[in-house]
DNA sequence: ACAGTAACCTGTTTGC
DNA sequence: TGCAAACAGGTTACTG
């Protein structure tokens, strides 16, 4: 479900309902997440108040005064707000409490994580190695090019390596190269520096319009008011194997690239 | 350092 | 129709 652009959904819609405020507590029905719930987690976060819910990558950073919340949705996570006598399903494994209200995190594969962190946010083992944020300054063609040079594997999975820039998960990366008429097997060493541009500005671009539609809702991605994302209307070859490719007709071809599908047009994309 | 694979876990879809 | 296999938005740890 979440790639960056449902995780920056998914921020601004809880952020008005927790800035300012403060937890009161916890409910950890089931901690045995990709890492394990702190199982003091309700001691430590309540009481003090929250200052900004922040994202780096595709991890949501809540600042709660003496220390941060690391929530990773994984690839079936959400958080919802909900009034506080709401029961829950199966599985929603944790509640923050907020009084009247409560922030809950629902993860049935439970990849996702929530950590509690004291320290600098930039010392973190699961952030500091990340590249920058492609909507920022420090992302760039000319990044791209040379973070390429040397590297034989296929486009597709350097742009998806965190270290090389975050936030490009499965569904961006294969619009973005379309977009761009990469082939994503090509060699990320046997590109140009002006086809990395392209790129580079097609991955913003993709990225954009995914947050402004509110995410894409594949199978059951909701934000936190329960609606889905509407940028899925507007994918151009990620699961549309066997369609025609909306830009010369050519039927899109499915095929697996580092363990991953990858829809691509043979046609438009060397 | 780089490249490739397996693993984490469960629900849904696909294929026989 | 029923059941098992394949597959799914992410990331890390391990191997060669």
């Amino acid at each position: 479900m979440p790639e960056l652009p449902e995780v920056e959904t998914t921020r601004r819609g809880i952020a008005p309902h927790l800035e300012g405020r403060r937890f009161d507590g916890a409910v950890i029905r089931q901690g045995r997440l990709r890492q394990p719930v702190p199982v003091d987690l309700g001691e430590r976060i309540a009481g003090h108040g929250i200052r900004s819910i922040d994202r780096r990558a595709k991890y949501l950073l809540i600042d709660c005064s003496v220390g941060f919340l690391i929530i990773h949705l994984g690839m079936s996570g959400s958080l919802r707000i909900l009034p506080a006598a709401t029961p829950p399903s199966p599985h929603d494994h944790v509640d923050l409490l907020l009084g009247e209200r409560l922030l809950r995190y629902r993860d049935p594969r439970r990849f996702g994580m929530i950590l509690w962190y004291i320290g600098d946010l930039a010392d973190h083992p699961l952030l500091r190695e990340l590249g920058p944020e492609p909507l920022s300054e420090a992302f760039s063609g000319d990044h791209l090019y040379r973070a390429s040079r040397g590297r034989r594997i296929p486009v597709k999975r350097l742009i998806m390596e965190n270290r090389v820039v975050v936030g490009v998960g499965n569904i961006y990366a294969n619009e973005s190269l379309f977009l761009a008429g990469i082939h994503p097997r090509r060699a990320a060493n046997r590109i140009a520096a002006a086809r990395y541009q392209v790129l580079a500005r097609r991955i913003q671009e993709v990225l954009r319009r995914a947050i402004a539609r509110g995410g894409t809702t594949l199978r059951d991605f909701q934000n936190q008011e329960g609606k889905p994302g509407y940028f899925q209307q507007e994918l151009r070859v990620y699961g549309r194997a066997g369609l025609p490719c909306p830009d010369c007709g050519t039927t899109i071809r499915q095929e697996t690239i580092a363990q991953r599908s990858s829809f691509l047009c043979v046609r438009c994309q060397r």
